[in-house]
DNA sequence: TAGATTGTTAATCGATTAACAATC
DNA sequence: TAGATTGTTAATCGATTAACAATC
């Protein structure tokens, strides 16, 4: 099925949007769809849709398009979605609670199993009902629990170092709120960062450069 | 200086990145840089370096390279966070909170005015100072403050009919942490969608494509 | 069957990289 | 001046769009 080329970082970046529309398409009874008619929905081509689509293989058929519910269940798969990944919460300070509290990780394909602070003031609250543990058990549960992923929620400083640590424990995975750069200094291990400050700059830009059109 | 042609986003989207590498040269005394020292820090070509400031002006000098103070602060210029925008958020639940607690919004170019919130509960509690205010001082607050900008921390099925709401009082840049897709379908509005699900998806595609190599 | 819509190939467009003359 | 490094043009690479034969 899934064809062997290397997939873009472009088309994989579209393969979210592509589900929550189904999603929605399905929750709204919506059994079959076309490439044009989500293309309109979406805001882009059919033709990019086919072709991204079909980096993946032929989940269409001619002439009537493509059942909703089977193509949300293909990119699912394709997502691995299907599969949930150990992870732990590096960082409970606003942005950490936030984003365990908010965030639907089983849905997204990973189990959160712990949450980690080095404030004593931090330690032993509840977040989402986990108890917040001290940073000297991670050691331990990411054995235990065979961890890969870790979500960092902690200030800049202490990423650079705590990153080298996770890695030595066979932590291959990083979903990054930190300002560090992760990037591309560890080969091997997978990195989605995420810089809200980058994005809010982005968004200036955006209202600034408006005004010249 | 800034050459007329459109501007790309890919382009754009490296600004605040460039801003934040820059911005650690500065702190730790480096006074000039030149394209290659700052492409392998980066990860990046030096050609692309120099090609995108180019769209901006010539900044550097040859022989010499760039003078970081002064290419930090044109960065930001050009990113426009040297003119704060009065913006609004909306939604003080988890999420809403650590955005206001966490985000520097007056660094980032914006002046975060007031913050607004629909549950009996919520509305009067504190937020990093401010009084979280019922909903329905929207208006009032975004007519004084000559507000542009809102932030929505609101669940997807109140955002379709809050945006066009905000629309209509003049707000012209959304930062979208919901999961409603405003994207295409207002033109002339500005939109920086914040899509955190997509992005842990992709770190699950990631993870499970990796695997494969 | 006729109509519709896919899967896929070819054409276009845009972004990145390479090369080098200009110049500090 | 000689060496270094920019700004910019040209070459390459990749992503998007268009077109159409295959086929349900």
């Amino acid at each position: 099925m899934a064809k062997s080329e290397r997939i873009s970082m472009s088309v994989i970046r579209r393969l979210p949007r592509y589900y929550r529309f189904l999603y929605d398409l399905k929750e709204n009874g919506v059994v079959r769809i076309s490439s044009k008619e989500l293309s309109q929905r979406m805001g882009l081509t059919a033709s990019q849709i086919r072709q991204d689509l079909n980096c993946f293989g032929g989940f269409g058929q001619q002439g009537y398009g493509y059942v909703v519910e089977q193509l949300y269940a293909e990119i699912g798969r394709i997502l691995g979605l299907d599969v949930l990944t150990p992870a732990i919460l590096l960082g409970a300070g606003n942005l950490g609670r936030a984003v365990a509290n908010h965030m639907d990780f089983e849905q997204k394909g990973f189990r959160l199993v712990a949450i980690f602070d080095d404030s004593p003031s931090i330690i032993g609250q509840k977040i989402r009902g986990m108890e917040v543990l001290p940073t000297k058990l991670i050691e331990e549960t990411c054995r235990r629990q065979n961890v890969k992923v870790a979500v960092l929620c902690i200030p800049k400083e202490a990423a650079a170092s705590i990153v080298e640590y996770l890695i030595s424990l066979d932590i291959r995975g990083f979903w990054n709120f930190s300002h560090f750069d992760i990037g591309h200094h560890y080969p091997g291990v997978l990195v989605e960062n995420v810089h809200l400050g980058d994005s809010l700059m982005t968004l200036s830009y955006k209202l600034t450069a408006g005004g010249e059109k």
